[in-house]
DNA sequence: CTGAAAGCGCTTACAG
DNA sequence: CTGAAAGCGCTTACAG
């Protein structure tokens, strides 16, 4: 193993001092331009990189946040790329850490995570058993921020409790000339879930329609096609509002296999915009999030708190619906 | 912020010398076990948790692996958990690296990830621009593992590359009376797409049966729906193997649009069970990956290249058929 | 089996 | 604006 370049090498290339390097890489503004030229030549030239585990334990700053995943947490793939390039730009890394188990278990391992120093921030897209992030917490301590969370007052907060869309959809809908509306939810521990059946009541409200039903599901489609199966046969012509495409498309086979007529017996909106769903027959409409801002904007939000610094609202507006053969008039 | 517990806290209150603490934690085996016993209950009075900064500072191994990630990059979720998962048992972290741009901006970053002695290992999920993991580099540099790859004769391997269910499937298809085939591949430059064909291919010699084509797509749902669009009206009745659900969803739309009936006109296969196929009408015949315990077998397989220990062959059988209805007797 | 000591590579007051 | 020096918390020969 060739010995790493350290920052003394690159002082003595640089014929300065040590300290000096070290003032150019933390971004202190007392050096001197032709200083700092030489010095960063230097660092080109040999290839210098600063040790982080030397800094860290210096600054005793870890430079490190994780993202805590379980098994039933959403596709992370977007989400974990825009957190990871927003992290990378404030000069933080992303571990992932699995969080196994059951809440009990799942809830002592966060603990045990908060409690090492170990990461300056920790990363949660779905509902995790904490208060969320605030800044007054002790200095110093690990902060603790969920995509999907509930406030002091069990209001919903955060990027994913943005359910607007739903109202909009339904509108449109009753433009149509829909009158009947059927909503499943999802998992009511997720505070998405949560804002979209609030969403969705307070439409039916607003639109003076006729509700069929709000009918508890767990995101599944599972769930979507036996709730589907058990709506009695008057049901049609109406609208379901589901809370994810996964559970549409699994109403949407119950449904067919009822030999009800989508979109004229049954339309139907799902949220996510999963893989298959511009290719079912027929074609999903449903709501598409840009993830990858939102998981960026999730990583900054937890970045500042980080730092003390104020805590930028979550972003809105990141979604669209997409209208697809789903959704027609109904049938008179 | 209160001051972090140290080994030397430990060793005070366990009476013992700040090098037995290290010992003890380090799996030295030459403490004996009254002295190991005080310690640990020391440790976990103080809640003691080593400084990994500076662990790693004098042991000059980081402790950290990363999984690089492209826009691209499949699904990554339980490929992760499980890597994060293996990884952890060994004692490293899983940091997740974004690699955006195109193919000589991943491979300059990717370079420059592994030159810059942060990481003892690198992970792909999806072809990268290496040389596979080798144990006889230069001790100490960084190891790149991909966990789709080609060898040094271009022939592929690892985990993912396993594509014997497309010859089951296909034998089974014969049984059912199904002479005809098409396959539409995924993308070319992943090796899994090319072992797919492959074995397609190798089908087709060994059942004697005709294949109408061999087109080659991209993984997306999109080429599966222009594909089926431009097949001969006379195709069916055939089976398709197609290189995954997307692409098998794409062309069931296209099918359907067709008027071709699913099954009997046209049986189709994919590979993943997506979220959705299970939910289709018809539901998709596909292919289940333990996509967990791949995800821990790479990683233990990086971890054995990195410690410069033998490294694991490939697990094989970590997938099997799941039989639906797109799948039957073709019509005569 | 244990203790005293050096040193990993950095940052940061401090004195010039 | 720069240099000499201390110290972050560990691990690991080394001497006992």
């Amino acid at each position: 193993m060739q010995k790493r370049t350290t920052s003394r090498d690159v002082a003595r290339l640089a014929g300065v001092s040590q300290a000096t390097v070290s003032y150019v890489f933390t971004g202190k503004d007392t050096i001197s331009a032709p200083t700092r030229d030489r010095v960063l030549r230097a660092a080109a030239e040999l290839n210098y990189q600063p040790n982080l585990a030397a800094r860290s334990m210096r600054t005793s700053r870890t430079g490190r946040l994780a993202v805590v995943m379980t098994v039933s947490s959403l596709n992370p793939r977007e989400l974990l790329l825009g957190a990871t390039e927003a992290a990378s730009e404030a000069g933080y890394v992303i571990e992932v850490v699995y969080l196994p188990g059951g809440p009990d278990e799942r809830a002592a391992r966060l603990a045990q995570l908060v409690s090492s120093s170990q990461y300056e921030g920790i990363l949660s897209f779905s509902p995790i058993p904490v208060s969320p992030a605030s800044a007054d917490a002790e200095p110093g301590a690990t902060v603790v921020l969920s995509l999907s969370e509930f406030d002091d007052d069990m209001h919903v907060t955060g990027e994913f409790t943005d359910a607007r869309p739903i109202a909009e959809m339904m509108e449109r809908l009753v433009q149509l000339g829909h009158r009947r509306f059927v909503h499943i939810t999802g998992a009511l521990d997720f505070p998405s879930a949560i804002s979209r059946r609030d969403e969705y009541l307070a439409a039916v409200e607003r639109l003076g329609v006729e509700s069929l039903g709000v009918i508890e599901g767990d995101w599944s489609a599972e769930t979507g096609y036996r709730i589907a199966q058990a709506l009695p046969d008057t049901a049609p012509p109406f609208a379901l509002i589901a809370a994810n495409d996964l559970v549409a498309t699994g109403a949407m086979r119950a449904a067919i296999q009822r030999g009800w007529h989508i979109p004229s017996d049954m339309s139907v909106t799902g949220w996510d915009d999963a893989g298959q769903s511009a290719y079912l027959v027929p074609s999903l409409t449903t709501v598409v999030q840009d993830r990858q801002t939102l998981g960026a904007n999730a990583a900054r939000r937890l970045i500042a708190a980080v730092r003390r610094e104020p805590v930028p609202a979550p972003a809105t507006g990141l979604q669209h619906i997409v209208w697809r053969e789903s959704t027609a008039a109904p049938s008179s």
